[in-house]
DNA sequence: TGATTTACTAAACACTGTTTAGTAAATTTG
DNA sequence: CAAATTTACTAAACAGTGTTTAGTAAATCA
């Protein structure tokens, strides 16, 4: 009798109607905001019933945490397809700083906030660890030792390489993001181009 | 009379043992469980009396962050002795990344946490804004701009160059503070070495 | 000495994440 | 089909949070 299954599929199918609740308010009005509390209400349930679905709040912004993933990888994709690694490389970079731009709440999950680690450190050897994290840096890494194979790029060691390169365009949109940049007072599109012009002019350090 | 001098003297006394107890309490556990109860308790005054001290939390943080600024500065002026631009730009990113990884938390409230640029944005144009932001940025700036002027780095515009290399060392370190390294599965001496081997092959590729 | 200002606090307001105990409906079992 | 059990859900409470208001006692001024 399919009644198990049923019930399987109506628990995923409620789990599903919160993060999507969840996100919509997330994206609208930011982490603070989106309380337990304002979540049970605009999917009419109580806050106690998010619980049955979700051990914690960090949990749940995990699963929101996964989504900006999926947005991310979707993108990453269109530079898969470049032949050339050392324009797959810049490819990588500029999609990389275009979503942090245009996403800057699903960045600021992905890569700033504490509370998706949180989620990962409680059940630990679950599942591996990070899992969308670990694709993304796979991404860069094998690109970059393509680079290296290929002699494009100045360097030997395509770990340490995937690092800084990863860090240099992680640290010019975290800045942003957390209003670091106010020093220089630039207006949003000014800013965008000084991004690209650092990715650009990072581009041409590493290059042969 | 020196009546209102003495007042003057034991409000700033009282500010600063307020900004004493809070950094303590901070530097020991955290952010989110140094409330303004706990601050208040541990100085014996009722919460309230903070609020006549400090606009609100973000205020205050913002002069636990100031006091990180003074400790990251004084640190600085050890690389400010050496003469080739080129070696001190080398020292103030070993400095910077040194003192991120020694002080934890006063590098995520310096430069992630949303609260002390909060407590900039409501007194806009008080004092200019972030004073110590721009400080620390000018001094790397200015080095920069030295080793431009004697062809030691293979970049043009010194404030590009500047904003790409504070990027790559905020993002080495910030990436670790907020445990997006947790991908490499590295102990922390591990992680440190990596960290600085990136740090000498970021300066190999400015290098001429 | 009386008026005023200053420094402070108790208590409340409006929130937060999370847990517990209990209920009503759905499902399974005899 | 009726009784027992499991499932899905919630009201209410717990223990906190930042912040404001109204009121008090002491210090200072006139």
């Amino acid at each position: 009798m399919g009644i198990v299954e049923r019930k399987e599929r109506e628990k995923m199918e409620m789990r599903d109607r919160i993060v999507e609740a969840a996100t919509l308010m997330f994206l609208e009005d930011g982490y603070e905001k989106t309380s337990i509390r304002n979540i049970a209400e605009k999917i009419e349930y109580s806050p106690a019933t998010i619980y049955l679905y979700f051990k914690d709040k960090d949990e749940l912004f995990f699963a929101i945490h996964n989504i900006g993933f999926q947005l991310l990888l979707k993108e990453m994709e269109k530079a898969a397809k470049i032949k050339n690694p050392l324009k797959r490389l810049r490819e990588i970079g500029g999609i990389y700083v275009e979503f942090a731009l245009k996403n800057p709440e699903y960045y600021d999950l992905m890569f700033i906030m504490r509370s998706p680690m949180n989620a990962l450190k409680e059940k630990h050897g679950d599942e591996k660890c990070w899992q969308y994290g670990e694709t993304t840096f796979s991404l860069l890494l094998s690109t970059i030792t393509e680079c290296i194979e290929q002699k494009l790029i100045r360097t030997k060691d395509p770990v340490v390489a995937s690092m800084y390169t990863w860090s240099a365009v992680h640290g010019l949109v975290s800045l942003k993001i957390r209003d670091r940049y106010s020093v220089m007072n630039l207006t949003d599109p000014q800013l965008k181009k000084m991004l690209f012009q650092c990715l650009d002019e990072f581009m041409v350090l590493m290059h042969t």
